[in-house]
DNA sequence: TTAGACATGTAACCAGTTACATGATTTG
DNA sequence: CAAATCATGTAACTGGTTACATGTCTAA
């Protein structure tokens, strides 16, 4: 049980999903590829902490979709309380400014609009979540309280655009020191 | 030469260090522990990208001081040159906070204490290399201008800087939420 | 009919962490 | 003399990425 089995389990504690549904919805959250996460899933089956069904769809391929269990909960909640490991940042972006004496101010620009327009997309994508998450809050028809399954989301979602919103403002500031 | 090797020729770009010194300074900017250090700094000395003369020391056990080449400043260059990856945030908190909902609100509170505290010390941190930067941008004679060595460390810094503050006003903002 | 999304898996490799191993020198 | 810092290395393991492999179903 690593930290990405618990992300695994986090997921499926808000929703039944499939292995290939996992692949795609832990992406924002865990870079991790579907060549990780089979064989995981696998194994906290075996160990009891999840559960699956297989289901047969007509315009789709069969898909085995996973449960957590009581025991899966239960794991998950003495975790979730468990301080959390620090942040690890591995930003190539770091190196490439301590050694920006060596590049042409021009190329120095490129680098930052590049990291601009990537945060912008993401920033684009939280905000896209943000409103699936509320859609999702009504259907379930929760409040704005933190018990509620759509706060802890809604939160974490708030974070990473919070970050993306300072990563930007970063870049701009970054590029009018440039300019002088 | 994968991405830490190229962190390692930056900071030898700034001055000459030995394989300890490297583990130190890379420390804020890469997690990297001394066993993937020493193998690549060997490795990169082969291809002719840096090179070492052992330092005599009398106060301390005696060091390989490596320096960079001009092969090896001809690579960097070239990398620096080049668009970045995309960065890489692998941040247990949020699974946490997806799973918020099955922790005690007063569990989340100390998640996101602990957190802060973190941010707080990081903050201090680079707060302490700004002035670092600076002492070292006046030995040195340079200005505030782009070409300068010390003006992307200053940007790094300051990045760092703006990325904690924005973690701080996240927590703070979770606390609030948390109370109501 | 072919490109793309859906769906699940394994194998080989690379990057990073933890543990093992050794030793100099200083400071309390 | 013990603990801490400085200093350099290797081995074993874990986590993550890329490549290999296979197959369904839909929409253009």
């Amino acid at each position: 049980m690593n930290t990405l089995s618990y992300g695994l389990l986090s997921l499926l504690s808000f929703a039944p999903l499939s292995g290939y549904d996992l692949t795609q919805k832990i992406k924002p959250l865990w870079q991790a590829g579907h060549s990780q996460i089979y064989p995981l899933l696998a194994s906290m089956e075996q160990q009891g902490y999840i559960s699956y069904k297989l289901i047969e769809q007509t315009d789709k391929p069969d898909k085995k979709e996973y449960t957590i269990t009581e025991a899966g909960l239960a794991q998950l909640r003495q975790w979730v309380e468990m301080p959390a490991e620090h942040p690890v940042l591995r930003d190539e972006l770091h190196f490439k400014l301590y050694s920006l004496w060596l590049s042409e101010p021009q190329k120095a620009k490129e680098l930052l609009y590049q990291r601009m327009e990537f945060c912008q997309s993401e920033l684009d994508r939280y905000n896209e979540m943000l409103g699936g998450n509320e859609t999702l809050r009504e259907e379930r028809g929760e409040s704005h309280e933190p018990k509620a399954t759509t706060f802890g989301r809604y939160m974490l979602i708030r974070k990473r655009i919070m970050d993306m919103e300072s990563s930007l403002q970063f870049c701009k500031y970054a590029l009018e020191e440039l300019e002088i």
